[in-house]
DNA sequence: ACTCTGGGTTCTGTTTCAGAACTCACTCGT
DNA sequence: ACGAGTGAGTTCTGAAACAGAACCCAGAGT
């Protein structure tokens, strides 16, 4: 590898929801579902998977599971904050979804709920106070020693 | 699946990226590897699996495959800008794993071209022109028919 | 007693993943 | 002209992951 990127961390994310289901049942959750039997019947994925799923998901600090009623004892599935913060991943899968794999867009549009509109998703420098693209983004080592060996990213690619 | 929401967009879209390599061939694709070799040498990917997930890519537009010399004809693989236009899940994806999968920070910082500055992600809002976090997203009915059936995305905070 | 509901587990295939080792076309140095 | 080297793959093989029916079990409702 060149030098010091991080495959491992990254990696490791993978592990957890690096599979065609876990960001499907987070969506889900996002969207408030929160029970086995209507992860099922939304998702269509099978039991045993779904039974898995999960317990990585709350193994991994993703979703908790805490009983909603005692007597026959029942749990749900909630995210955890760390759960929440994966719907940038999930909103930047959709868009692009829908841009670049799919035809149709989608029949649900992700809005700003103050506003209405429709939102974008951006990378945002807060010293210069102001959003870009892809094209403007460099990798620099981070580490002690040597600073500012940039050698990130693409060529082209106009930022939008 | 319940009605109106597109697992299937995304769904698709996972099942061309949604695997433990994909995304990492399009991470190092990104740094600009481009040859066969690189990537197996960058990734440690099994040669087999890279050669599948290579014509994956190109077949779904990800990537293209162009000769860079005649006589030993000689390919390499580069991204399009469907390909490039992937970076918003990169950076989601490692910017969730440094926060909430890892305690190490990725030696590798990703910053600001033009000034140096680290980025952040965000929501944007073109008309309020402003930036906002995963809370303050809803989700809304596009199609014709029944609009204003808002239903989607975290209702404020599940967990905690 | 008997059926329903929620939340699972077992069992049995079928794809997909992964890794070593091998191939093949071509070039280069000698 | 001959062996070594390269780039880009394939073929085998075994290990996981996925998928679906069917089964289980504790309580509750009737």
């Amino acid at each position: 590898m060149t030098a010091g990127d991080t495959p491992e961390a990254i990696d490791r994310t993978l592990r957890v929801i690096g599979d065609r289901w876990s960001i499907l049942i987070v969506r889900a959750a996002l969207r408030g579902i929160r029970r086995f039997d209507d992860f099922c019947d939304d998702l269509g994925i099978a039991r045993p998977i779904l039974t898995q799923r999960l317990r990585r998901l709350v193994s991994n600090g993703v979703m908790i599971k805490v009983p909603y009623q005692e007597h026959p004892l029942r749990h749900e599935y909630r995210l955890t904050d760390a759960g929440i913060a994966l719907s940038p991943v999930l909103v930047a899968l959709v868009r692009w979804s829908e841009e670049h794999a799919d035809g149709t867009p989608s029949p649900t549009a992700l809005v700003h709920a103050p506003c209405g509109t429709e939102l974008e998703q951006a990378f945002w420098c807060r010293r210069c106070r102001t959003t870009f693209g892809p094209a403007a983004i460099r990798g620099v080592e981070r580490a002690a020693g040597d600073v500012g060996s940039s050698k990130d990213v693409p060529d082209g690619s106009p930022a939008h």
